[in-house]
DNA sequence: AAAACATATGATTATTTGTTCATATATTAA
DNA sequence: TTAATATATGAACAAATAATCATATGTTTT
């Protein structure tokens, strides 16, 4: 998504280090850096109210687009949109059925992530 | 975050409904809309690549915000404020230790959630 | 063939969001 | 106390993004 820059010679990190050991070793062990932008990008789709509507209720049922719209009194366009940026990352999957497009979760992954977040949001 | 109609009577669902039972028992199902939207919020935290490396980062070590400037190249103050949002969310934790504040992840669901993302991301 | 229907998509717009800059707070050292 | 250091935070700005509108594509029906 954003660039990132590696190192730069602008005004970054303005204050001493005090762990210089600790920041070695946590950067020898970081996945190297194109892994985590996918990483992020794919918990993006995860972060919106529309999208997260959408998981939950495939996670329920497959759906048609004009069910998922009637479920969340959306526009139709506003729905496919949302279903293309699940799709595109394979988060959902679409099956065409004469005029209809069935969508589903694409893997089990989807369905535990979604507990965990719920797990985490009901703790203590 | 953003607000969402329950009902409305603007041209929403224009195209005929196909699976009313269907649509029915998920709307039935769907968690109570309020807990949706925190959801996607928690979400959200993971899915920017400043916020997934500091998550990464503290799932190796616990780290003091220096720590993370010099790991990350970034300003102290965008990491801070990053660190902020993750901090309000629970998903870390502070501790103070004279100036320096060393920040850690804040349960385990957090190292779950990181490598289900992952697992997802090297599916064939 | 044309009309009707379900879905997809490009462009525009309003909102959200991440970074920066300036400055404030908190703790230790002098 | 004052100076120095580490972190926090408000405001402003630029970039990202979700909804809308208009329209296109693909499929069935007539």
């Amino acid at each position: 998504m954003s660039a990132r820059h590696l190192s730069s010679d602008v005004d970054v990190c303005e204050t001493n280090c005090i762990h210089a050991d600790i920041v070695a070793r946590v950067a020898r062990n970081l996945p190297r850096g194109h892994w985590l932008d996918p990483l992020a990008d794919f918990f993006k789709l995860f972060g919106d109210g529309t999208r997260i509507r959408i998981l939950w209720a495939l996670s329920e049922s497959e759906m048609c687009v004009c069910d998922l719209c009637a479920l969340l009194s959306m526009q139709q366009s506003a729905v496919s949109h949302q279903l293309k940026n699940l799709k595109q990352s394979r988060v959902v999957k679409a099956r065409r059925e004469g005029k209809v497009v069935y969508y589903s979760l694409d893997d089990d992954h989807i369905r535990r992530l979604l507990d965990l977040g719920m797990a985490h949001l009901q703790e203590p």
